[in-house]
DNA sequence: CAGTGGTCTAGACCACTTT
DNA sequence: AAGTGGTCTAGACCACTGA
């Protein structure tokens, strides 16, 4: 399953080191050692470690060496949203070996309202599907999407395909990738649906994630609202500034 | 001001050609004829290239070529990475006019603990700060901030000078930027002291960003955890995948 | 001054798209 | 087959850190 490429490899490689501890001083070997270590370039060693620093994994100093982020090892064992293979829930998500379930709420094509024609950069008379769904991990509900997707993109949708990965058919079967999201994330309390649904206490809040998801040709594919068990939801989002 | 690399060069000039519409065709020259142009190496080319990309003006297609994002150029605002000159609080929330306020709630020098010692990459006998602020807009309070800082980084750190913008103050006195964060974002049912700090519901929740801050040269400065206002936290996120 | 990360080059070869 | 982006190498030189 996992890509062949030599500096892809090498990212997978120390990233499990580090999980695994094997660096008891959190700092990892000079550059030009792991490039003799692993019989690579120095080049992919850096783009191997580039890969790690704009995780949030390690952080660079120059002229010292390359460190773990020790929250990034604190923040492993919990349950949280990174960037993988997928932007999708089903793979975004960590699950810790636990089965993730998709239940279909309803499943509808309705006329988009004015913003979401913005947001989807819809013409006036197009039609998206409406997509609610409650997904679960071992049965345990942790979130509510809605999703609205535009029909002219996959006018082949069902309640079968979509009671699955939504982004896992585009990528099987019509060789498309969602590579771009833009999401807001933020905060509310919890509504009666939500409570129900989620089996949260009326004072426990939702952590909220919307926004739009772009196939790899820049198609606006997707707007999204996600309604999350608070204690499902941990972001982590690693931001460096200047452009490198 | 403008950093003098190549590659920044580079990104700089493509980016406002693009701007300036000097592509008609939406698509960029490939990357032998920019190498050739510019007077540069092809691996600069594709750095400059990568940023771009990474960004959302263009998009690249293997065997075809480079093109514009149209959608950058139509709507720029919601592409547009800003690039602020700084990550601190006060120049990173939006304020629309709003003043922004200080109300310093607690200021000492603690011993830090094992994991706040591993977070920050302090040594056994080394002593931090802790901070704690009120954040407010227009004397309405929004956020509780609790940072804990290194007194060695920091040793002259004042009442006076945790008033005001801790981020600015290093800017501007002591050239020294902060430039990565890693933050986790999560939400909380609200405790008795959010409430009455920033005027909640019992069943309203505070969103949660914690995390650790980074100077330029990657030494860990700061780490900070932030209790919001609900209303007040609208984390925006783009995502690309393709770890390049 | 030795060690370490950052920038940049020149070129080989591969994978995919278009003609 | 030609064109284009992707990967990878080997090495030079620079900038910063720390003993």
């Amino acid at each position: 399953m996992m890509a062949d490429l030599v500096y892809q490899q090498l990212f997978t490689t120390l990233r499990d080191n580090i999980i695994a501890k094997k660096y008891p001083t959190m700092k990892l070997p000079d550059e030009r050692s792991l490039s003799e270590q692993y019989q690579v370039s120095r080049s992919t060693v850096k783009r191997a470690l580039n890969i790690l620093a704009d995780q949030g994994v390690v952080f660079k100093k120059r002229g010292s060496g390359t460190f773990i982020n020790p929250l990034y090892l604190k923040n492993q064992s919990v349950f949280h949203y990174h960037n993988g293979s997928n932007l999708g829930v089903t793979d975004s998500f960590q699950m810790d070996g636990r089965k993730p379930g998709i239940k279909l709420l309803d499943f509808e094509v309705i006329r988009p309202d004015d913003e979401l024609r913005r947001d989807l950069f819809l013409n006036p008379d197009d039609f998206v599907y409406q997509i609610k769904r409650l997904r679960l991990f071992d049965k345990q509900p942790f979130m509510i999407e809605t999703g609205y997707i535009p029909i002219k993109i996959v006018p082949e949708l069902s309640r079968e395909i979509v009671s699955g990965s939504i982004f896992n058919y585009l990528q099987d079967e019509k060789n498309q990738t969602v590579t771009k999201s833009f999401l807001t994330i933020s905060a509310e309390p919890s509504t009666v649906e939500d409570q129900t649904e989620l089996h949260l206490q009326p004072n426990e809040p939702v952590g909220v994630m919307a926004g739009v998801f772009f196939l790899d040709d820049g198609t606006p594919f997707e707007y999204s609202r996600m309604r999350l068990h608070y204690q499902y939801m941990k972001y982590n989002t690693s931001v460096t500034l200047g452009e490198n």
